[in-house]
DNA sequence: ATGAAAGCGCTAACAT
DNA sequence: ATGTTAGCGCTTTCAT
């Protein structure tokens, strides 16, 4: 059977289409018993508008975009045959077990902030994540679907930020506020200002000097603001960053994983690894802990995000936690609010962080 | 400065629209000089196609829905001005401490797995959590924007399904095989027999026979096919199921949590508090274990789900994990089995799951 | 290899 | 209050 189009329902219940679309967009431009009759039409065929010529006729998709690059360390599966498995295993999960795969999108918060605030607001949200195939493509894919778009600073090229910004609002989010010629709205945490205070407080807090700092990719903004964070953090107490090892990392847990060996083999251990994520923190855990190295006595570990994972490994890991449904929710409104008055000046949302100090700095934390 | 379209594209390189549309769309299909010289007029016109027009002309979007009507308890929040806020708080955060609200969104998995498989097809995803509005309308506005969708069950009256599906392919996701008529595609996990296993467990382990079942909504088929398992596994025991106590409950967290209170000031406590969902036995928990119950000794508690925030309670929660992530994948590679084969007989799958037996029924683990 | 032209299903003036 | 009609920007035959 064929679709039903607004002409099918318009003939089922003879009028015109255009009393049709009224029909479903401006209830009360019309009269009572058409429109109930309009509605009947509906029902019956089964009628759901096209949002492809709605929006096309309307010049807008009432879409919002969400585009972050997979950063995720998942694992690629092929297919599989559709199962029937009724199968039940039964298992003793201890604590620190890991039973199951925790889920460990970090921003996951994003996601769902985003989501919500979208819908609040009438308009659905449309999410690139996976790191699979050309980000450049997925990223014009979905910007030809919406009405604006949220990209996570550094995950594309400028230039195609710029191209894409021809047609729709596009809001950075994360990272630093970017040079001055290049003002997009831009939503993110304070990097810097998380990232020196832990420091800081790493440095007070101990005999502590000799600090590495565990870096993501080269080309992640927010990975460089959290390393000026570290390094305002030396300076102020009289130390010299340039002194201080830097290793470098790309994000991952694996990748962290490599470098902890390199560390260990090479017997260069220094006092603290001060990570410029979770994972990457995570990562330093699942190689020193097993070896033998006591985190925090031996080396202290801190991450930054505030991922839920933090939270269960051991030793539990001292952090900075940024407010990442709320990170989802202001980009959103970042973009309604530029689509609502294209001529404002650039919007720079800076949302605080919280430092969250656990086991893998502080030994016996303090009651 | 206006969007570029097609015509403004064909117009600088001196071709036609539909030349234009050749080079994106099948570049082999045009000279190598020409393709370069239209690429290159995308490149100064900023272009974007729009997918709008697009997808009307190729009667295809190109997009999978995922509509999971919220189930979470997140509150809402009004507006707030972009901030700039540099703060930087710092927190002791001790284990068993809740400095940061722990993502809960139960389903988080099953987007997750969605989203990769989707676009891992060339496809682009659209979800609908959030609990606001009319669900119905929700469902019928990302109808109109997909090729096909994948649906909570119970989620929305199967009449609306119905309609639905006359327009696209509809896959229902969790809860039973459905009645005969209603012949949809199907994926879900094996409730029934989950909860059998786990309640059997329940009952050989221990002089435990008084057990009480805690529901979800009465309209959940998931909650249904749980408790249909709990059924089971008492006549198993040659116990009588309609002499068990049943709760009814919601899903949430908070229902829960009055429930707890009810039946502590009516003193009606039984030896075993079997819930349809982890939220619901974390709200069981964090009434009783403040009250001084003793979990597992005086109550054991358990769940259905295997989210993350119970492994974090205390006691940690035993439970029936279900495989989100593969439950999403699953009902993507539905989803695009059914447009590819429209006439192929109903896809019913049915993961696996796993019972985790943790101290929130076992007391002292063995080891 | 390229162009001309006919839709795709809807919205929004403008008429009546 | 309802109908007529002209696009919206693209894909896709069908010609050339």
């Amino acid at each position: 059977m064929k679709i039903a189009t607004v002409y099918d329902v318009a003939a089922h219940a003879a009028v015109s289409i255009a009393t049709v679309s009224r029909v479903l967009r401006r209830p009360h431009d019309v009269r009572e018993s058409t429109r109930e009759r309009v509605l009947d039409s509906v029902q019956a065929l089964g009628y759901v508008p096209s949002a492809s010529a709605r929006c096309l006729a309307a010049q807008r998709t009432g879409v919002l975009g969400l585009f972050f690059p997979g950063i995720d360390d998942e694992d690629d599966r092929g297919e599989a045959p559709f199962v029937q498995d009724l199968s039940v295993t039964m298992v003793v999960d201890r604590a620190g077990g890991s039973e199951v795969a925790p889920p460990n999108l970090s921003f996951d918060g994003v996601l769902r902030g985003s989501e919500r605030e979208a819908w609040r607001h009438g308009f659905a949200l449309m999410v690139g994540v996976g790191r699979d195939a050309n980000p450049a493509d997925m990223l014009r894919d979905i910007a030809g679907r919406v009405d604006a778009v949220a990209v996570l600073a550094g995950s594309v090229p400028d230039e195609l930020l710029k191209h894409v910004s021809r047609r729709i609002p596009v809001v950075l989010i994360g990272g630093p506020r970017r040079c001055a010629e290049m003002d997009f709205d831009h939503v993110s945490v304070s990097n810097r200002e998380g990232m020196r205070a832990l420091t800081a407080h790493l440095l007070e807090s101990g005999d502590t000097t000799d600090l590495a700092f565990v870096a993501g990719p080269a080309d992640s903004p927010d990975s460089s603001e959290r390393y000026q964070g570290f390094v305002e953090a030396l300076e102020g107490a009289g130390l010299d960053p340039a002194a201080a090892t830097i290793l470098q990392g790309d994000f991952s847990r694996i990748r962290a994983r490599r470098l902890a060996e390199t560390l260990l083999t090479t017997g260069r251990m220094p006092r603290a690894l001060v990570c410029a994520n979770d994972r990457t923190a995570l990562g330093m855990l699942d190689v020193l802990v097993p070896a033998g190295v006591r985190v925090p006595e031996d080396v202290i570990v801190t991450g930054f995000d505030g991922i839920e994972t933090g939270r269960l490994s051991t030793p539990r890991l001292t952090t900075v936690y940024q407010p990442m449904v709320e990170l989802g929710r202001t980009a959103i409104r970042a973009m309604l609010s530029r689509i609502e008055h294209p001529d404002q000046p650039p919007i720079t949302a800076r949302l605080p962080v919280k430092v969250l100090l656990r086991e893998s700095s502080e030994g016996t934390l303090p009651s």
